[in-house]
DNA sequence: CCGCGTTAAGAAATCGTTTGCTCGGGCGGT
DNA sequence: ACCGCCCGAGCAAACGATTTCTTAACGCGG
């Protein structure tokens, strides 16, 4: 069996309480004992019942992140190392849990965070009925990251979506495009309402009016941007340009308009979200927003020690700047009047620096 | 606070001996008190304290998966997908650990693992220095995924990394090319040596002599392929092929002969490692050796709940078959001797059936 | 020299569950 | 009718740590 603290007391002669205040550095121990201890457990290689603490103190030296899709490209693979790097460095382990996109896996990993104890929770909710509240009535630690959530109910960290949306749709415009379609994700994440909103709201900068059947909603999978580009090109009047809410969309829609043989950006311009490694070495390479993924994560376990710390003020939420990077998939129109360098650009400087986070209430 | 046993044992009229027996079905026990008790605990909701069962049992019902590097584009992402389907209709939750390719980062999620008594570890050993005594000595079921480890230690599932690259090597072969550079990856990782060693093995085959100055280890990730590339261009007499170790890497490789303002396949061809959705989207379609990446881990998940269903015979390896996607960017070599179909290939089907899985001792 | 205050260490309670053991009652067999 | 067995339910111990409470010892001042 595992070494105890009780093997830990009888090997150097005092009690168990005395261990326990040694290992703890809690109160004032004799040095003389307090060495036999330490020498004692170093012996016997003793670890403490990580259990039997979070029972007796109610609480549990873990986080746990709680993701809606692992899958979505190297997006979440970077705010996971940010958060796992922040962690690591506060001396926190970190449980990752994938809650696939399903209100109720994710309700049971929330449960389960709430019956193993778990310090806090960084939570990227799969929508609205998300439900924070077994969370909070234990008095666990919560801050989402990525998507929102309605009521300002925790501390929260997100990409600039609108800003990123509007930036990129504007640059089709400038780039000589009208007929703009936008494939998004799931309304129920924030970031594919804001997008979309983003993107409407370009268009009404412009004074370009809004055509419903040039938006479709899909499932942020690359069989769904796929069938949604097709949608699209079948149209009695296909879009001149689109703009795709994530990148494995974009895969798939990429995929449709290899298939239908269309040019890009000739035939129709391209606009994906969240950067990609492989963007630049694509047929036509792809331009794209990119977000801080990183440091969102960074940024999101923070916060989350911060409380844990004992800070207690109101909820604030961190919007962290996007990127456009340009690249030949939103060239511009042939035959348009849109000189080669985009001039809308100009004005707006492309690189926001990357740690100067807006914080609102 | 949270309602506990207690409560329900008071509400019921029982003792929380029978509330217990009632709640895991384990005695007899009357009808009667078991339907008051069963109406007591949904009325309070009670959810029992895992942490508290978890300190009784001396085991917790949850897995552990730690992997070497949740970066590593689409194939950890997909293998974690079967890990985790197969433990949720097991009814087993999952905690997913990242260890960075860090052996310390590493050891101390394998503590943890211990240290909170999860049921069984699914593992991707960073190197040949991992060291599952803590979860052997601990009565902890452990399976190896995607790497070996030596010894035998633990049942495994991997993929056939040697067959998948004699496959990839001996089609660039048949393809017209001889001079073929291998970029593998720390060779600490198996896949990276059997890969490497498949590479040897098929040039060999063929009667070709080895030039080591062909072979470059990288890091698996795109900075460091992108450099042994730039390398092996350098050289006095580039390759005209290059087999690439994973897709990170071929990321990289790809920028490097981008750069080089060099034509693929005429001047240099390319195979990569791993499946990724953009292979057919790049401007060269790229020539991949995939793995079934969730059946490896649907596999590893499965062999383990044999383990903890109390299943002990003798330690098990799978393996998983790999499948050549022949693209363009393998295309013949020009004013090469071989035909436009692949001949060599002909021999070998190359879709095996994907479920199908080799076993040894 | 005695008493009080201070401090250090041990005894024991506690966290919430499971489970071996005990006890009592009912039923069946002789 | 009595004895014994069996079954169902409760009591209490156990899991391994932390922490409150208690006790003992020491020192210092009156």
């Amino acid at each position: 069996m595992a070494t105890t603290i009780f093997d830990v007391a009888r090997m150097s002669g005092v009690s168990t309480a005395t261990v326990s205040r040694v290992l703890n550095g809690n109160k004032q121990v004799d040095p003389e004992l307090a060495a036999k201890v330490v020498v004692a457990a170093r012996e016997l290689n003793y670890r403490p019942n990580r259990v039997a603490r979070s029972l007796r103190l109610r609480h549990n030296r873990v986080l746990a992140l709680v993701i809606s899709d692992i899958r979505t490209g190297p997006f979440f693979a970077d705010m996971v190392r940010g958060v796992e790097d922040g962690a690591h460095e506060a001396g926190y382990p970190m449980f990752l849990c994938n809650a696939d996109e399903d209100p109720e896996k994710e309700a049971g990993y929330l449960q389960l965070a709430v019956a193993e104890n778990v310090a806090g929770v960084i939570l990227t909710p799969s929508g609205p009925g998300t439900d924070l509240r077994p969370l909070l009535d234990a008095g666990i630690q919560v801050v989402l990251a990525d998507r929102k959530l309605p009521g300002n109910q925790a501390d929260t960290v997100v990409g600039d979506n609108l800003s990123g949306a509007i930036e990129a749709v504007s640059h089709l415009i400038a780039n000589g495009y009208r007929h703009i379609a936008c494939i998004t994700g799931p309304l129920a994440a924030t970031t594919s309402a804001e997008r979309l909103v983003g993107y409407r709201t370009a268009l009404q900068q412009a004074g370009i009016t809004l055509d419903d059947s040039l938006v479709r909603v899909a499932d942020f999978r690359e069989a769904g941007g796929q069938q949604a580009m097709q949608e699209l090109l079948r149209q009695k009047r296909p879009p001149e340009a689109v703009f795709i809410a994530n990148n494995r969309m974009a895969a798939g829609a990429l995929q449709a308009i290899e298939e239908a043989k269309k040019t890009i950006p000739d035939e129709i311009a391209v606009i994906g979200f969240d950067e990609i490694y492989w963007a630049p070495l694509l047929r036509t390479a792809l331009t794209t927003v990119s977000q801080p993924a990183y440091d969102l994560g960074y940024e999101s376990v923070r916060l989350l020690l911060n409380r844990l710390n004992g800070y207690s003020g109101s909820v604030r939420t961190v919007v962290l700047p996007t990127q456009l990077n340009i690249r030949a998939s939103s060239g511009p129109k042939s035959g348009s009047a849109a000189g080669p360098g985009p001039v809308f650009e100009a004005a707006r400087p492309l690189r926001r620096p990357a740690r100067s986070a807006r914080k609102r209430s």
